[in-house]
DNA sequence: CAAACCATTTATCATTTGGTAAAAACTAAT
DNA sequence: ATTAGTTTTTACCAAATGATAAATGGTTTG
């Protein structure tokens, strides 16, 4: 919990009867791996805060490959938030890679602290801003790079999480097969 | 400007006014094809709205590479604004591929219009979280496509770029080469 | 018009990656 | 330990892409 609010605490200043009521708000959720924390075609039910585990952004393209948009992992908060906010169907799934255990919040909640927290929304917005640009700055040049760099670099921002997941995900999120990916590991060392 | 201002109210409601305020603090600028808007190393100092025009961030890669991460086209803002926001140096560029007609906006007149206007910086919040999101669903399926299919999206995605800006570009944009880019268009046909 | 310059295409060959299939290594359950 | 199931690695060949070089086409300038 600790971590959660010195995460939050980041983007704007609470005190502490502000950070106990938005931790008061939050449930416990524990997911086995492989399991969805959103799926597309339903609406998302919670923001999440990973406590411990590691999920996947995931969708299938029009050869039905299983495509990994992004990884998620310990104290970082996972959420479809346009969709959550929205209350729309997700068109991609969040699944969890690992076992996970996460805090999570729902509409309702979400939106009370909203109305309860002067600059909540401030806060959440630019929470989410870091994690768009963390995305675009991370799977961008992934597109220019071939296949041995993005691995390179792949281990670079996620280390550790090479020994943690299933190497096909990790393949795909690098945008090659699994085969190819096994190749390039082999010439690696 | 009616299309900047039409842009504007899609994200938060304003009065005459108030957008009377906003286009008072806009400033016109023109960029001649191949000049720069932001450069790397530099303060970004403009906040931009495109009248005309189409520009493109870039940046060079560890082997001399000219890279190009995305482009952004007509009744479109550019920005480089977590580096604007924070006045520090940016470390891509943003460069005029045609030649461009813009309205821009100072660091000191955007903060005025945000400690004038109540409720500005939650509509720039929204239009910034909107782009980022673009870039992302853009950008990140070329990852895992073959090149011809990157084409065939990138002519979805800016019908009409194709033909008003140097191939060179397009191809980097793509993650190929000039001569793969080449050789895929003549299949195509 | 010619010359110089830049953008685009072609050509050739080397390298990388994909597709298919099978083997090997690892896990979990009995 | 054995089996079944899954994940990862290998192997082979076809296809796609990169690298280098040169040719073509188009534009600008004198």
């Amino acid at each position: 919990m600790k971590e959660f609010i010195d995460y939050i605490l980041q983007f704007g200043n609470l005190n502490k009867q502000q950070t106990d009521f938005i931790t008061s708000k939050a449930k416990t959720l524990e997911l086995h791996k492989d399991e969805y924390f959103s799926e597309a075609g339903k609406i998302p039910r919670y923001v999440g805060f990973i406590i411990e585990g590691v999920v996947r952004f995931c969708y299938y393209n029009n050869k039905g490959e299983d495509i990994t948009q992004y990884f998620v992992d310990e104290n970082n908060f996972v959420s479809d938030q346009q969709r959550f906010e929205a209350q729309v169907v997700a068109s991609e799934y969040i699944q969890a890679v690992t076992d996970c255990k996460m805090l999570v919040f729902s509409k309702k909640d979400w939106d009370e602290i909203g109305n309860t927290i002067l600059g909540w929304d401030n806060i959440t917005g630019l929470i989410l801003k870091n994690c768009l640009l963390k995305t675009i700055e991370r799977r961008s040049p992934l597109v220019s790079e071939d296949a041995t760099t993005r691995y390179l670099s792949f281990i670079e921002q996620f280390p550790g999480l090479v020994n943690r997941i299933p190497l096909s995900h990790i393949a795909s999120y690098l945008g090659i097969t699994q085969q190819s990916f096994s190749r390039i590991r082999k010439n690696i060392r």
